[in-house]
RNA sequence: GGUCCGGUAGCUCAGCUGGAUAGAGCAACAGCCUUCUAAGCUGUAGGCCAUUGGUUCGAAUCCAAUCCGGAUCACCA
C-alpha cells in the first residue's frame, strides 16, 4: 500500500481513537510538507474542525501524540497553524528501498480491471502524416503503455480513413498528371508521393477557378464547376458503384499510402493491435441507421434524408444519410463504433482525436446511446489542443505544416550534431552510434509534445525542441545513462537490507518521490495523461543529479553508505526506464 | 450569436477534487570540472495567478459577471 494511504489509515484509527468518531478517508488531506518545514507529509487539519468541534491546532497536537504512541510509522510531528508535519520513521523508506529495489516492471493494480480500446493516428490516405499527428499518436500510444501497467486490458485501434473525395483528389491528379508514376519509379515514399498529388489537384484546381473567374463566373460556380473538381466527384461516384477501374486504382494507391505510413510507424515504434477502414464500415453504419429509422429513433425529410433530432440535448438536429442514400463521417463512425463493441466488448472505448472535433464526438455519442448501442456508454473522447507554431496555426495552403518524417529525421540529425560536439562517444561502433541518435532524437520529439497537457493547445517552438537541456526528454536520458556508467562500474551489489544505514536527507528525498511512482501511475491511468509521467520522471531525474553531486557512491565512507546508494540508484534507473518507456522513450545505458 | 476550452515569470509550462510565503525549464546574470559522464550542479533576478464581485477560517484553485484568445455550430472529414 502506498504510504499516503497508510498515514491515512493511522490518521482515521487515531481519530475513532480520541473522538469516538470515524471520518470518512476523503475528509483526510494529506500534503507534501513544505520543505521550509521539517516533516515529510502533512495533515490539514482545519476540515476536521467543524466535525470534530474542536480548534485546528488542538486536534493537529492530540492526533500527533496519539499516532506517535499507536503507530511505527512516524518518527515525530510538529504543529503550526493547523497543520500536523509528521516525519516518518526511516524505516518505512529502507523496507521501501529493499522490497523494490530490483523492480523493473512496476505494475499497479487500479482499483477495477477494465476493457479499453484506444484508437488512435487515424490518418486519412491522401498525405503524409504531419507534425500533429505526432502528437495523436504519442498520446494514443504512451496511454496504452500506462492503461495495461496499470493492469487493465488494451486494444490498441488505428481507424483509418481510406475512402472519399480526398482520396479521389488524388487519384484523379495521379490520373492525368502522374504518367504512371509509382514509389519505385520516382523513389518517393508511397505516402509522399500520393500526398503530391493531394498538392497538384489542389493547384490544379485553383489555376481552373482563376481562369472560370477571370472568365466572368461567380467565385462559388467555379469552386463546384471546375472540370478536376467534377472528375474528382465523378470518381467517388465510380468507386461507391464499385467500377473495376476505379477501384483497383484507389487499391494501388492507399497501398503505396500505407507502405510509407508503416515506414514511418517503424521509425517511431509504433505498433497497433487492430486496424479499422471505413470502406469497411460505412455500409454497417448505413444498416444501423436504417434499423433506427424503422423502429422510430430516427426521422425522414421529405427528401428521403435521415436526421436525428438532439434538440432534447441542447444541440441541433443531425444528418445521418444524406437523400441520395450515401453516407457522411457521422455514418462511418456509427458503424465503426458498433464494429469495434461487437467485436471486443470493451468497457471504455477511447478515441484520441483533436479538439477540433469535440462537438461531432459529443453528438456521436449521444447517438449511439439513443439507438440503444450497448458500447455507448464506454465511449469517451481523448480530446487534445492542436499543436501550432510560434508564428501561429500550421496551415496546408500556406505550406506552413511541418512533416513528420522531416521532423524526425530533423531531430535525429541534431541528436547527432550535439552528441558529435560534447565528444562522448569513443568506442562506440557505427551502428551503436546510429541507434543512439535515434534514442535521443526520438526521445526528445516525444518527450517535448507528450510533456504538455493534452486538453491544452500546445506551441511548438523549433529553438526550444532542440535545446536538449532542462526539462526535455535527454536531460531524463542522460541521468539513465550517467547511473548505468555508475552502476557498472560497481559491479555485483550486495542485496543486504541496509536497515541500519542512518540516511541523509537528500536520500530520503530520493525514497519519498521513488515511493510516489506507483500513486502516479495510478493517476496519469486515471486521468488519460501522460504529462503526468513526463513531469514525474524529470522531477525524479532532476533530484537524483542533485543528491549526485554531493554524495559519493563508489567512494561512499562505509559499505553500508556504498550498498544503500547502489541501491537506491539502480531503483532509480529502473524507474526512469520504466516511465521514459511509458513514454515510448527508450533509456540509453551510454551516451 | 449559442455551446465548449483556455488566460499563472520575458517565453514554454506545472500547480486547479480549496490549505502554509504560487513552482519548474528556457532565456539573463554570477559561480562550480586534478573527484562516479558539465547533455550536469549551485545561486541571483524575474508574479496584482486576465479583471471584478461572491462563497469561507482560508481562493491561482469553487461560483457569477466581464474582457481577451481559440475551437465548433456543413448533405466536409
Amino acid at each position: 500500500m502506498q504510504i499516503v494511504e497508510q498515514i491515512k489509515l493511522e490518521v482515521q484509527k487515531s481519530i475513532t481513537h480520541i473522538y469516538k468518531q470515524t471520518p470518512g478517508i476523503e475528509l483526510l488531506t494529506i500534503n507534501d510538507t513544505k520543505p521550509e518545514f521539517e516533516g515529510d507529509y502533512t495533515l490539514v487539519t482545519f476540515a476536521l474542525s467543524k466535525l470534530l468541534g474542536k480548534k485546528p491546532d488542538d486536534i493537529a497536537n492530540e492526533l500527533g501524540l496519539d499516532l506517535m504512541n499507536r503507530s511505527r510509522l512516524f518518527a515525530s510531528f510538529n504543529v503550526i497553524k493547523g497543520f500536523l508535519n509528521l516525519v516518518l520513521n526511516d524505516a518505512c523508506f529502507s523496507s521501501y528501498l529493499y522490497a523494490n529495489w530490483q523492480n523493473k516492471v512496476f505494475e499497479v493494480k487500479a482499483a477495477q480491471h477494465k476493457k479499453v480500446m484506444v484508437e488512435y493516428s487515424s490518418p486519412n490516405t491522401n498525405k503524409p502524416l504531419h507534425f500533429g499527428h505526432l502528437r495523436n499518436i504519442f498520446l494514443g500510444a504512451s496511454l496504452s503503455n500506462i492503461l495495461r501497467t496499470t493492469s487493465h486490458e488494451v486494444i490498441k485501434a488505428n481507424l483509418i480513413n481510406d475512402r472519399g473525395i480526398h482520396i479521389c483528389k488524388s487519384m484523379v491528379a495521379w490520373q492525368l498528371f502522374g504518367n504512371g508514376a509509382t514509389p519505385e519509379t520516382t523513389g518517393t515514399k508511397g505516402d509522399h508521393l500520393v500526398g503530391d498529388y493531394y498538392v497538384k489537384f489542389n493547384d490544379e484546381y485553383k489555376s481552373q477557378m482563376s481562369v472560370l473567374v477571370a472568365e466572368g463566373w461567380e467565385q462559388a460556380d467555379a469552386e463546384k464547376q471546375a472540370p478536376i473538381m467534377l472528375a474528382a466527384q465523378d470518381l467517388l461516384r465510380k468507386w461507391e458503384a464499385g467500377d473495376e477501374e476505379t477501384i483497383t486504382l484507389w487499391k494501388t494507391m492507399n497501398d503505396w499510402v500505407y507502405a510509407g505510413f508503416n515506414i514511418t510507424y517503424d521509425k517511431l515504434g509504433i505498433t497497433f493491435d487492430k486496424r479499422y477502414y471505413e470502406s469497411d464500415t460505412y455500409l454497417l453504419g448505413k444498416k444501423i441507421i436504417e434499423e433506427g429509422l424503422a423502429k422510430g429513433i430516427l426521422f425522414q425529410k421529405e427528401d428521403k434524408s435521415v436526421w436525428i433530432d438532439l434538440t432534447h440535448e441542447g444541440l441541433d438536429q443531425k444528418l445521418l444519410l444524406r437523400g441520395d442514400g450515401t453516407s457522411v463521417y457521422m455514418t462511418q463512425d456509427i458503424g465503426t463504433a458498433n464494429l469495434k463493441y461487437t467485436e471486443f466488448g470493451m468497457d471504455t472505448s477511447v478515441y484520441v482525436i483533436g479538439d477540433e472535433q469535440n462537438y461531432h464526438m459529443q453528438v456521436l455519442k449521444l447517438i449511439m446511446q439513443k439507438l440503444g448501442e450497448p458500447g455507448a456508454d464506454g465511449i469517451y473522447h481523448l480530446s487534445y489542443g492542436m499543436v501550432e507554431l510560434p508564428s501561429g496555426k500550421m496551415k496546408s495552403r500556406e505550406g506552413t505544416v511541418v512533416d513528420a518524417d522531416d521532423m524526425i529525421a530533423e531531430m535525429v540529425n541534431i541528436a547527432q550534431k550535439n552528441t558529435e560536439e560534447l565528444g562522448k562517444v569513443e568506442g562506440f561502433t557505427n551502428d551503436e552510434l546510429v541507434a543512439l541518435y535515434n534514442t535521443l532524437g526520438l526521445g526528445a520529439l516525444k518527450f517535448y509534445l507528450l510533456r504538455v497537457d493534452p486538453k491544452k493547445k500546445m506551441i511548438f517552438n523549433p529553438q526550444e525542441s532542440i535545446d536538449f537541456h532542462g526539462f526535455t526528454g535527454p536531460f531524463v536520458q542522460y541521468t539513465h545513462a550517467r547511473i548505468c556508467s555508475i552502476l557498472r562500474k560497481a559491479g555485483e551489489i550486495a542485496a543486504d537490507a541496509t536497515s541500519s544505514y542512518a540516511m541523509t536527507s537528500s536520500e530520503k528525498g530520493m525514497l519519498k518521490i521513488q515511493e510516489q511512482y506507483a500513486a502516479v501511475l495510478l493517476q496519469a491511468a486515471h486521468e488519460y495523461n501522460p504529462s503526468l509521467i513526463c513531469n514525474y520522471v524529470f522531477q525524479l531525474a532532476k533530484t537524483y543529479n542533485a543528491f549526485l553531486v554531493d554524495h559519493s557512491i563508489l567512494k561512499a565512507d562505509s559499505d553500508a553508505a556504498k550498498t544503500f546508494r547502489l541501491q537506491l540508484s539502480t531503483l532509480t534507473r529502473n524507474i526512469i526506464s520504466h516511465g521514459l518507456g511509458l513514454l515510448g522513450v527508450s533509456a540509453p545505458e551510454r551516451m
